[in-house]
Parts: structure tokens; sequence; C-alpha cells
RNA sequence: CGGGAUGUAGCGCAGUUUGGUAGCGCACUUGUCUGGGGGACAAGGGGCCGGAGGUUCAAAUCCUCUCAUCCCGACCA
């Protein structure tokens, strides 16, 4: 392609509405523009970038035995209220209703209409597995999108769909997605982590998140130095490490403790450490008022709380709420003589003679020990990891890093295929329901975290495979003959190697094509300069370690080539 | 939906406090020079100052209402 004929605007200044890298220099290298909040155009650049990442994930979905197909991006209401889901699934969905008022919606995922293909056409053991995919542009209206193309409304997923006669069929096209995302992720270039999704209420962990590891993610995983472990920091298990106390239990006994209601202050005045104390803190799980013990210095992770109550939502409670339900100020609350709900943390389980709040203003309890002083209705992992923390898996040292989702694998079982009456007939003449999977990669997410990942202070660094061009020409001599017409040929022969090749034949002074080239981040710049009328050569430039060689056009084809092909067969 | 901020030329901004009829840098057009890291000079084009209403002789500026965008918290690819 030729730059003169090309639409790449870029942009010397950032544009005001851009707050992290990746929007920035998506921005200034012409790849989107933004029509609306969260809505963008890929511009020529960006598109091109967007599909290389979908010719890879085409590419490893058929590799994997499963096949493309196309739904609809308008969808009935009655459809998802066959689910449930059209009540259930929130503002995000957004509905309207056309000429014939019918109600309608803009699918944001398609579990509903993929399970009617499936209940319509599948109707044999005979024609299982199936495994569906698209590759389309979703529409969810966002609360808040943000950050260009990491979180806008409308966006380019790719959602498959496999349907299996049992659980354990399954569990196989749940492995089979699972290691394609992962030659997927490879191919794209990207480091990542496949993170553990699910606690392991269903038993196994088939819910897996696939995690770009880049500091401006959305996520906070943990991640094992020593194996492989990896989770969702909200979700990661903590292990229970056993001390051996064969202490006596002491008498409890109330102290005076005045004024004092932060922890802080309460172990300074008492002169004990945070691990001699507990803390009381108050939820609303769906609106009911429950108490939550833990351990002064940890902190509860509500979505654990949630799981262990099986609530639909939980949130902290304010002063007021709290002293309305219990009587007591904030600060002295303990577990003895409360009457309101209480869940207590495995570690609590596990402490003995510890101190906690009086339910009395100026007061705190010493040698306070549950099952003696108190009852709780569950005891289970409330609290949030913390690097101190051994590794779940193998005890090993962990830490925390941030993450973009990029892909998620989920067992769905058998739930839409029960609610929309999806059967098929077994080997035994009986109908069953499908048992379903669905896996979801955010397309366009991928090409902003690439960038997040991949990048310097002069602009963006495309991983080959990504790239949308793998090499540009900078011709420094428009109207020179010698120097044009050998960019003309190193641009014939290099398209003719089969590369996709950027040939900058603007009337631009040699640095603002500089500035353009790393600007863009094509991985491999040719200059055709000077040098090229004192010795026939060009000059070769690596836009991701700057290295430099001088070759003649030739040798520049030949190297080219094989080095662009082994970094897109790694 | 709560909290904060901003809307002035394609982009980045000043001007608003103290009303007097719109400016700077970049980009764009033309010309000359220049030619290995966003070059120089000269001459140009481009703005119902987000929108509506009001106050006033006079509004980008003051008042009221609205719309939009961005940032911080609950969702997710």
């Amino acid at each position: 392609m030729r730059y003169s004929k090309t639409l790449l605007p870029t942009l010397k200044e950032t544009p005001a509405e851009a707050e992290i890298v990746s929007h920035r220099l998506m921005l200034r290298a012409g790849c989107i523009r933004k029509l609306t909040a969260g809505i963008y155009t890929y511009m020529p650049f960006g598109l091109a970038a967007i599909r290389k990442v979908e010719n890879i994930v085409r590419e490893e979905m058929n590799l994997a035995g499963a096949q493309e197909l196309l739904m609809p991006m308008v969808q009935p209401a009655d459809l998802w209220r066959e689910t449930g889901r059209y009540e259930k699934y929130g503002p995000e969905l957004l509905r309207f209703h056309d000429r014939h008022d019918r109600e309608s919606c803009l699918g944001p995922t398609h579990e509903e209409v993929i399970t009617d293909i499936a209940r319509k056409e599948l109707h044999s053991y005979r024609n299982l597995p199936m495994n569906l995919y698209q590759i389309q542009t979703k529409f969810r209206d966002e609360i808040r999108p943000r950050f260009g193309l990491m979180r806008g409304r409308e966006f380019i997923m790719k959602d498959a769909y496999s349907f299996d006669v049992d659980d354990e069929a399954a569990g196989i096209s749940y492995m089979k997605m699972y290691e394609a995302y992962k030659r997927i992720f490879t191919r794209c270039g990207l480091s990542f982590r496949a993170v553990q999704a699910d606690s392991g209420a269903i038993g196994g962990s088939f819910s897996h998140e696939f995690m770009v590891l880049a500091k401006t993610g959305e996520d906070t995983i943990v991640v094992c130095k020593e194996c492989e472990y990896a989770a969702n920091m909200e979700k990661a298990v903590v292990k229970l490490v056993k001390i051996e106390r064969p202490e006596v239990l002491g008498d409890m006994e109330k102290v005076e403790t005045p004024g004092k209601r932060k922890v802080d202050t309460v172990c300074e005045f008492l002169g004990i450490e945070a691990k001699q104390l507990v803390k009381t803190l108050v939820f609303k799980a769906d609106g009911k008022i429950v108490a939550a013990l833990v351990r002064a210095d940890r902190e509860v992770e509500e979505v654990k709380l949630k799981n262990l109550l099986g609530a639909a939502d939980v949130e902290m409670a304010d002063e007021q709420e709290v002293f309305d339900a219990t009587g007591v100020p904030t600060g002295y609350l303990g577990p003895v003589g409360i009457a309101v709900r209480m869940v207590a943390d495995q570690e609590v389980a596990a402490m003995q003679n510890f101190y906690a709040g009086a339910n009395e203003k100026n007061f705190h309890l010493k040698n306070v020990n549950l099952g003696r002083d108190f009852q709780v209705e569950a005891v289970g992992d409330l609290r949030q990891i913390t690097t101190s923390d051994p590794c779940p898996e193998c005890g090993g040292q962990l830490e925390t890093t941030e993450g973009i989702e990029v892909g998620h694998v989920f067992k769905l079982g058998t739930g839409y295929s029960e609610s929309m009456q999806a059967t098929f007939q077994d080997k035994d003449g009986q109908a069953k329901h499908f048992v379903m999977g669905c896996y979801g990669i955010g397309v366009s997410r991928i090409v902003a975290a690439a960038i997040e990942q991949n990048h310097d202070d002069r602009g963006i660094v495309f991983p080959v495979p990504l790239a949308p061009y793998t090499v540009i020409i900078v011709n420094l001599g428009i109207d020179d003959e010698i120097i044009n017409t050998a960019a003309e040929k190193i641009y014939e022969d290099l398209q003719a190697a089969g590369l996709e090749v950027l040939l900058d034949d603007r009337d631009e002074r040699p640095g603002f094509k500089f500035k353009d080239a790393d600007l863009l981040g094509i991985p491999y710049r040719v200059t055709v300069g000077k040098t090229f009328i004192k010795s026939g050569t060009l000059e070769i430039k690596n836009r991701k370690d700057g290295t430099l060689e001088e070759l003649t056009p030739e040798e520049t084809v030949k190297r080219l080539q094989t080095t662009i092909l082994a970094e897109l067969s790694k």
C-alpha cells in the first residue's frame, strides 16, 4: 500500500479524552476514531490489526473442530423470555421496539439464539459433539464505557458454543477450547495467564479467564512464582495455614478501650498485634443484615462472602444501618451476644483466645473463642488473599499483577438447554438435554491489550502476527530518480515475496516520516536514502529492539522474508 | 445511578473572574527555500464559542434549563 493513497491520519498531539496508552496510541496512529461514547470506527489501519486477530482465531477454532456461522444481532424478546434473561439481564441489554411494536434487543451474547438453532437442527447424538462459533460485533450498553477499545459498548467478539451428550464429553470439548485459546493468545504474541475463575463450588474448575498481563488491567490476579497457579484476586482460594497452638482456653474478660474504635488504636492501646484481634464487619446481603468475622489485619472479599451466603448482591452496611441492626456503635462490635446472622472466616475458627469488640461502647473482650463463646451460621474462606499467603496449589510464593481479560471459557451445563427444551435423542432412545459450554474472546480488546503490552515512548510496537503491515519502506528521495526507483523496486520485490508492505511515498521531511513509522509500530522499517546512492545498500531497522542493518536490496528481501516467516510460525 | 470535571477552528488550548462582538500552537491551502528524526519564511482558508431560553444598548463571558463527553466507584470479552 502507498501511504499517499491510504487513509492513515496520524496525530502529533493526543486527544484529551484518551487516558491509557493503548487508547492514546490507537487514536494517534489513526487506528480508531470515536463516533460517540464507547463506539468507534475502525479505521483501515486498526481494522487490519483486528483482521489479523480474527484470522488467527478462525484458524485455531477451525483446527479445534469448531464451525463458523453468523447469528443475527437483533433478537426477539420472546426468545430471551424463555430463559428468563429478558427480565434478568439488566440495562446492559439494549431493548427496543420495531415498527410493528415487537419487543427486540441487541444481542450482547448468543446463548439463546444458538440453543434455538440446536433444538431445531440437532436431533441425534450422532450430531454431537458440535461446536459453533461466530465473530461478530456485540453490543452491551455498558454503565461506563472507557479506555477506547478496552471497554466499548460496541466490540468485536468471538463467541463459541459447544453441545455434548454428557458431562464427560462436555469436559473434553472444554479442554479442547482451553488448549485452542492458549495457542491463539500465544500466536498473538501476548504474555498471558489462564486463571481459575471459579472457586470450585461446582466441583471442578470449569471456568477459566485468560488474562493478558498489563499494568493497566482492570483486574488483579494472583500468580504463583513456582507453579502454574493463577487466579482472579477475588476468587483466589486462601489456604488455611495450620498453627499448632495447644493453648488452654482462657476465661473471657472485658477490657476497657476508651475511645478506641480503629484496629490500629485498639491494638496499640492493648499492646497486642492485629492478628490477635477479630473484626466484625456488617454487610447487607440482598438487603438483609449479616456480620462477617475476619482477623483484624485481613480484608473481607465480598465476592467470596456473596458465594458463601448464596446471595445475589452484597454491600457494606453504613454506620447507621449497623447501629439500627445491632444497637452498637461501629468500632465496638463483636460476635459475643449479638443478634444478627454471623459468618466467620476459616482463620477465625482456627484462632484461640482472641480479642473482639464487646458490643458496648468503650469496651473490648479478651480470650474470646468461637464455639465456646458464640456460634456462627457458617465458616468459610471469606478473606482476600495476600502475597504472604502460600499458593493454594503448591504452597509456593504468590505475587499479584494486573490483567486484562481477553478470553473466558465456561462450562454451562444444561441450564439453557433445559429452560429452552433443547434435547437430542441419545443411543438409548431417550431424549436428553444438551450439555453446553460457551467460550468468548474479545477480538477488538486483544488489539488494545497487545498495544498495552507492546509499546514504547515513541509509539506502538506491534507483534509481527498482529501488525497491519510487517514492513514500512521510507522513501527519502521522492525527487531523486535513483532513490525513487530503488524504493519502488524494493516495494515490488517485498510484495512479490509475500510480505505486507507500506510504502511511505509522501513528500515529507525525513524526521516526519521516521516519527510516523515509529508511531505506527510496523515491525521492520526499510529506509531508502542517500546511502543507497553511495553504497547501494538499504537500512533495515527493527522497531522492537532498534537494531540496524545495512543490506543490498536482494539481501533485504531474503532477510525480511525469513525473519518475518520465523516470527509468524512461532 | 452517585461523586468530580470539561464543552471555544480538524487536534491541543487561551480568552469567562472584571460583558464591548474571537485568539495562539499544530494541522490544512498556495508559493519559495529546505531535505536522515514532527524544518523555515511569506500569503491564505476555516469558528451560529455544545444547545435552548433569559438579563442587557451589548453575552463565549452573567442567570436558568438542557445535551454531550471525560475521570473515580458497582458490570464484563
